[in-house]
DNA sequence: TCTGGGGTCCTAGGACCC
DNA sequence: TCTGGGGTCCTAGGACCC
């Protein structure tokens, strides 16, 4: 049996957690830049507001419903899920960390009662020691147990569901509509409806072969998960990246060669960082520019452009040398940026380089790799940026908008909650 | 003034290898 | 008479997830 522990309303359940006059209020998280609604209570979504609506579309309904509105915090969300993962961790014998709010774990062939123990187990203790909500879902595939997590938080008063029987698990898929289905989007759901299937037992009876055809390979696993023949085990080692970006819309538009300068090498730093983290190296470059296509009455622009390393490369100082060579053949004066970023791939394990015999000193190779660590260590320790490259500047113009953000109460000293 | 920021996997087709 | 049988790697495009 697998368990899926999803949180509730997880990005306003951690603004709660540090204000509990929220209870009971309807409120909003927004994107980064403040631009989409991306987390709502309960409260908020009683009263129509729909996932990713954009903000400035909604200023009227939030005032009028004296709704709570948050810019997103992440250093908080971060944190909170980290520590509900570790309560988790410690109750269960392997974990999966699927995203920021949710886990599987594998429970074996626990019988029925410890199930239930177990699965209350979790909810109580993680609201104890975090304070976050969660809802509990089990059944015999990850993707059954997502249906009973979907059915544990929507029709449940205790947070909890479990599918250990073939009648459950028919009555379970009966009342799960098509679209609800983990791995069923927006075009599936189309060509499914076309066929008359629309709940998921619809699906779980559709032709295994036809779905093969038209649906591939992920579909007929997922049709076989749906009918309780597991097709995916329990993750508990996180893959290394094969891709990493980093990009941001800007607070306002840019104009300024320097100012993009100055983002594009902060975002190169990152995905430099999250390269060494996974002890990884990347091979490949891309380094993009847009315009804001929300206004096509101004002149639009996309630029991007791919860079070959001479070798894989985790240096931040290197790539950054690179990604500035890149921005300067794309840089067009006179248009209005809005968006830029940095994509690395052909990502290799650090200790596996392929080496180029006449491109790159090795002596300065490996500075760099000790510069680096070192780098690395000040900035975990002293915080992030405490050592940086001065190309990344100190202009913050092109920085989020973040008007409403909360305070970072558990990793920054200085915004601890005062009582 | 104003619309997020990340990821994964699969298939088909083309170019190439022996 | 009548044109083999195996592969790999890369890219683009399309689907999906949070």
């Amino acid at each position: 049996m697998y368990a899926l522990i999803d949180c509730n309303n997880f990005y306003a359940s951690c603004e709660r957690v540090f204000d509990p006059k929220l209870n009971g209020k309807p409120m909003v998280v927004l994107s980064n830049n403040d631009g989409c609604v991306i987390a709502r209570s309960n409260e908020a979504k009683a009263l129509g507001i729909e996932m990713g609506a954009p903000a400035f579309l909604n200023e009227e309904l939030f005032r009028k419903n004296n709704i709570h509105v948050f810019s997103s915090n992440y250093a908080l969300y971060g944190d909170m899920s980290a520590r509900v993962m570790r309560v988790i961790f410690d109750l269960v014998p392997a974990l999966e960390i699927y995203s920021i709010d949710e886990a599987f774990v594998d429970l074996g062939q626990m019988p029925y009662e410890n199930l239930t123990d177990l699965a209350f187990k979790i909810r109580n203790t993680v609201y104890q020691y975090t304070g976050i909500p969660v809802c509990v879902g089990v059944a015999p595939t990850k993707t059954l147990a997502k249906i009973a997590n979907r059915i544990a938080k929507k029709r449940t008063d205790n947070g909890i569901f479990i599918i250990d029987s073939e009648a459950i698990q028919e009555q379970a898929l009966s009342l799960t509509k098509l679209e609800d289905v983990w791995g069923i989007g927006r075009q599936y759901t189309k060509l499914l409806q076309q066929h008359n299937v629309h709940t998921a037992l619809d699906l779980a009876l559709t032709d295994i072969g036809w779905i093969k055809k038209h649906m591939s390979i992920v579909g007929e696993r997922m049709v076989r998960e749906l009918c309780g023949q597991p097709c995916y085990r329990l993750e508990d080692q996180p893959q290394a990246k094969k891709g990493i970006c980093t990009s941001r819309s800007f607070g306002k538009a840019v104009t300024e060669f320097k100012i993009l300068e100055e983002a594009i090498a902060t975002f190169t730093a990152r995905c430099a960082e999250k390269l060494r983290r996974q002890h990884s190296a990347a091979n490949l470059m891309h380094v993009f520019v847009f315009t804001n296509y929300h206004k096509p009455e101004q002149p639009q622009y996309y630029g991007n452009r791919v860079i070959h390393f001479p070798m894989a490369s985790n240096s931040t100082m290197e790539m950054i040398s690179y990604a500035m060579k890149a921005l300067k053949i794309i840089f067009r004066e006179n248009y209005h940026y809005k968006k830029a970023g940095i994509m690395v791939s052909g990502i290799v394990p650090e200790g596996q380089v392929q080496t180029d015999l006449f491109v790159m000193d090795p002596n300065r190779r490996e500075r760099d790799r000790k510069a680096m660590a070192v780098l690395d260590k000040l900035n975990r320790r002293m915080g992030r940026d405490t050592i940086k490259v001065a190309k990344m500047g100190y202009n913050r113009s092109w920085h989020l908008r973040q008007e409403k953000r909360s305070l970072r109460y558990t990793t920054r000293w200085e915004e601890m909650l005062e009582v």
